[in-house]
DNA sequence: TATAACATGTAACTAGTTACATGATTGG
DNA sequence: CCAATCATGTAACTAGTTACATGTTATA
């Protein structure tokens, strides 16, 4: 749920939905994106709920900038979803394994050039967690002391992402083993 | 989106909405779910769009059976759709991370001890991929031995939510030493 | 005698995506 | 001069979830 990842980051600090876009794609967006738009309407939600309130600052030549901040009643349902723990294997829809499952007519070929294209897209992602994602997180570590816990966790995320990647690249070069051999 | 597996289920053989859910729990369930309510709805819309015909079986002492099956139409929007590659990584959401990268503030031990319960709870998941899961797919390519090609994609989907797992067993344990450490 | 399996469906709701609408400023 | 950045928002739509509604038969 995106309003939790929007008081998540609003507890750091005051933001704009601007903002708080921007912060997404630098850091969850590995594992919790939005669209702006979205953004705007849960943040408008989210106020009539009072769990933020806002203020318009006036700016020229472009819209008013509205800056919310987290309330008490906020960090209330921050602090609370944080406390729920995870008790499930979360279950993720993935269209690859779908389309794979299904696609026994297909091509051999056209099969195998797809894997292979795709291996070179998760090797750079495995690439852009261990360089990027990484110097991000110690860049902020770096200029903001008081967030050296956070940035442990910060960092326990980019792993699961970098691991993620190169489990991927192990298990395609498996299949593609697989198809070249039985298909 | 539910309309192209229902679509694979269905190039296989016909089906009724109640076997659909069935097979989907039995195989796709691991990257590709779907409520019973939405299977009914997605095929009522599918028939309207002529993708799938239905008729209906009389049974007594229960509802009659809806049966579905696929059409010339649905033939070509399946093959459309499996030969349309996928170039890009999915990002998948990610609640348990999401948690995590806001959790600085929440008690050390409370965390921890969510991590290995998790733990258990991912290794019985790799258990489940190599013995159940295994012997599914194996069983169903020994009663039809016409589908031999597909039970080899059916195993590499299989293959990786085994390695999913395993590797989510490797991070928590890397998770769970390093807050023991740092927190 | 209770519960799982068989079998279908609708209504209301939540979350998220896509498309539309506007317009100045900054950097290359 | 063109693209990116800054900055906000609404409307329409799609996909999926939850809750409701019904009722028999087989099994433990």
């Amino acid at each position: 749920m995106l309003k939790f990842a929007l008081l998540g980051f609003l507890n750091y600090k005051p933001m704009t939905g601007y903002d708080l876009k921007q912060a997404m794609e630098k850091s969850t967006a590995n594992f919790w994106q939005a669209k702006q738009s979205q953004i705007y309407t849960t943040l408008k939600d989210m106020e009539k709920k009072e769990l933020v309130v806002s203020y318009s600052e006036i700016q020229e030549g472009r819209p008013d900038k509205r800056v919310y901040s987290i309330t008490d009643a906020g960090k209330n349902d921050l602090e609370k979803w944080l406390l729920e723990p995870v008790t499930a294997v979360e279950r993720h829809k993935n269209t690859l394994l779908l389309k794979l499952f299904f696609s026994s007519g297909v091509d051999r070929e056209f099969l195998l050039s797809q894997l292979r294209q795709l291996m070179v897209l998760y090797q750079r992602e495995v690439e852009r967690f261990s360089t990027e994602t990484r110097s991000i997180i110690e860049e902020t570590a770096r200029n903001n002391p008081e967030l050296r816990l956070d940035s442990i966790l910060w960092d326990a995320t980019r792993r699961l992402g970098e691991m993620h990647k190169e489990m991927y690249v192990a298990w395609l070069e498996e299949t593609i083993a697989m198809i070249e051999k039985h298909f």
